[in-house]
RNA sequence: GGAGCUGUAGUGUAGAGGCCUAACAUGCCUGCCUGUCACGCAGGAGACCGAGGGUUCGAAUCCCUUCAGCUCCGCCA
């Protein structure tokens, strides 16, 4: 019996005869001789076929094939060896031309077009890293927040209601009553606290029905999501996230690398992260770019402006923007002791664009009631969720990080569509 | 929802009233090549220039309609 190898580990197999699975990522055929680069999900390997054996003139890029052969030393090569290749079996054969070129350093085709033959631009060892890279991410969160007595918990994605009466919601039938997709874990995380949980998190879709058509939105995300029972106040759930980020980034560090490695990309420093409320904000913009705050909330320009502001002056990829209006926020979000205008509230912003979202909750039951209806919204709908705020709800916050967000600042690439395995938005339903 | 821009071989681009029987690169097909590594060389196929209408002696090129896409804004993660 032959034995199987990944590709990222055949130096260990030199001089053994073994068969390695994956695509044909290019044939060179040079009349008597030829050179194959076969690749799997752990890299690339260089097969060498003397002759014309009759498999020859069978294969061709992106077939899937089994190939057996005799590994060899090579210095010219990554990895240090190559394989004398003396079988080659088509297990999958390409059928027609492929829609772009596959085994240049970058696809060079439009990203509509791309998303449109989505799996085989995924074969793209580049593409392929991306999602990679997003995996470590996730991975590293849970890791984190485990070790912090998190629980992982799934709420519920078909929801009576909406949370915050903001964002628009895809409506859905569920038998005969009409229900809509979340638009964010919200009420169930703080639920899961009240429940005695105490420190949940989540990782899961939410959705978003705003017809917005940018680089930045999609209409399904994957949302990381935690919520936190027994804070102080605020500063706590700040304190979190950067460890969280500190985790995260160390993790990519060490455990992707190589993927980095494709992407023009250097991974942040996570130092302490500079606290800004907005109204500092405000005065800064005024200051520095003629541009003062009309509400106590950021656009998407402030929030371009004030990065690079601390980018500039404080050195540092991450911004906590605190203490936005209370009309900027949602009816669960503590409002200040010492102002009554904001709230304790936070935005993360990193190089330029907002990664999430967070805030101390309400957690006194009849301040929530009267929060909701200032809001113009009626307490008895919400009923489900009111419920656990009185029977000792304890002080709590939390945020959401958008990772496909995430995902494309740590990489630098143009648009969120890029970081989203089958994306969703404004006008794709396929594949 | 609003504004601006773009649609040309499989893909990425050039052409901006007559030079177009539409160019270049790459991919694809055929042949040659025993150390290539974005292999090379020779040859070939492939586009009614997004669709429909109009202006003009003449339209890929100008105008209108329509469809598709991109960017930004509003809103949000």
């Amino acid at each position: 019996m032959i034995k199987k190898y990944w590709i990222e580990d055949l130096a260990q197999a030199e001089g053994q005869k073994v068969e390695v699975e994956g695509w044909l990522h290019r044939v060179r055929k040079l009349g008597k001789l030829a050179f194959i680069l076969i690749k799997d999900k752990t890299g690339i390997v260089q097969g060498v076929i003397t002759g014309k054996p009759p498999f020859l003139a069978e294969i061709s890029g992106e077939q899937a094939v089994r190939v057996t052969g005799t590994v060899t030393p090579s210095k010219q090569q990554p990895l240090g060896v190559e394989i004398q290749v003396e079988e080659i079996e088509v297990l999958g054969p390409v059928l027609q031309e492929l829609p772009f070129e596959l085994n240049q350093a970058e696809i060079s085709a439009g990203l509509e077009h791309v998303l449109d033959h989505r799996v085989l631009s995924l074969r793209h060892p580049k593409t392929a890293s991306v999602f990679k890279i997003q995996s470590g991410i996730i991975k590293a969160f849970r890791q984190f927040l485990d070790k912090e007595k998190f629980t992982e918990i799934h709420t519920p994605k078909i929801v009576a209601t909406g949370t915050e009466g903001g964002s628009e919601l895809f409506e859905i039938k569920y038998f005969d009553q009409k229900a809509y997709l979340a638009q964010s874990p919200q009420f169930y995380k703080q639920m899961a606290v009240g429940s005695g949980l105490q420190r949940v998190y989540e990782v899961g879709p939410v959705y978003r029905a705003e017809p917005h058509n940018t680089s930045r939105h999609l209409s399904e995300l994957i949302s990381l999501d935690l919520e936190m029972g027994f804070i102080s106040g605020l500063e706590d759930i700040l304190k979190l996230e950067e460890e969280m980020l500190r985790y995260i980034f160390a993790y990519l560090e060490e455990y992707h690398s190589q993927d980095l490695a494709l992407f023009d990309a250097t991974l942040p420093e996570v130092k302490t992260i500079p606290r800004l409320t907005i109204k500092e904000i405000g005065s800064i913009l005024e200051k520095e770019y003629k541009k003062p705050l009309e509400i106590l909330d950021l656009d998407s320009e402030s929030e371009r402006l004030i990065s690079q502001y601390v980018k500039k002056e404080m050195g540092s990829d991450f911004l906590f923007a605190t203490h936005y209006g209370k009309d900027a926020r949602p009816m669960y979000t503590q409002p200040s002791a010492h102002d009554s205008d904001v709230t304790e509230s936070f935005d993360m912003i990193f190089r330029g664009l907002k990664m999430n979202s967070g805030a101390q909750r309400v957690h006194e039951y009849d301040v929530l009631v009267n929060n909701i209806k200032e809001k113009g919204l009626d307490p008895a709908e919400f009923a489900s969720y009111l419920e656990i705020f009185q029977f000792g709800m304890p002080p709590h916050g939390g945020y959401a990080i958008g990772v496909e967000r995430l995902v494309i600042k740590i990489l630098n690439l143009s648009n969120v569509r890029e970081a989203v395995l089958f994306p969703r938005d404004r006008f794709r339903l396929t594949p």
